[in-house]
DNA sequence: ACATTGGTTATCTATTATGATAACATATCT
DNA sequence: AGATATGTTATCATAATAGATAACCAATGT
């Protein structure tokens, strides 16, 4: 049966191109960082809808943020208030 | 003897307003991230033109995403760049 | 069957970051 | 003095994000 498309569809097609690869492989810690988002947001049982209501936006956009399945990179402005929404702040820095 | 603005001087000006302050302990983490990339750069002895042609923009704008004194908040991609020109990787989460 | 809840996708607009460039300051040379 | 190197500030055009809205899907409930 067929279904819709999923994170695993989206990186193996993207896999097979090796410019994507590399897109792939420099934007891995920005995919690791949206699961971390989502998990937190849902350990604490949370739903987007009430993210988005503390953040000020809508619940599509939440979703836009937490998508894997998309090319979005946020600005640094936006995860903070993301991570403060859930109480939780933003650690970021270079190793 | 009068002299520029400093990002001291900013800083003081700044935290009078008790909005502005909300503003900056929010923004307390970037401002950290912005001096470790600093600190970083000049580590590996790394000049702002030279970081500039490794990710294909002008030091000008090297000069911004590095200033204290503005209210600019890159994306984190741009982030990325930087520290990848640097030979660095940029490690974000919650906390 | 219908409504509700949580989430996704698409699209439009508005705001913001980004790149490019010019001009400037300061320090350090010859 | 002139030249060079490093960094800053300002401005403009372009590209990307962010907000708003509508429509949809799946699951759950009545």
């Amino acid at each position: 049966m067929p279904h819709r498309p999923t994170f695993k569809n989206f990186k193996e097609k993207a896999l097979q191109n090796s410019e994507v690869k590399e897109e792939y492989d420099a934007l891995a810690p920005l995919y690791a960082l949206k699961k971390e988002l989502v998990a937190a947001r849902l350990a604490k049982g949370v739903t987007q809808e009430q993210i988005a209501q503390k953040i000020g936006t809508s619940k599509p956009n939440i979703s836009r943020l937490e998508s894997l399945n998309n090319t979005y990179v946020p600005n640094l402005k936006t995860v903070m208030k993301y991570a403060e929404a859930l109480g939780l702040s933003v650690e970021i820095g270079l190793k």
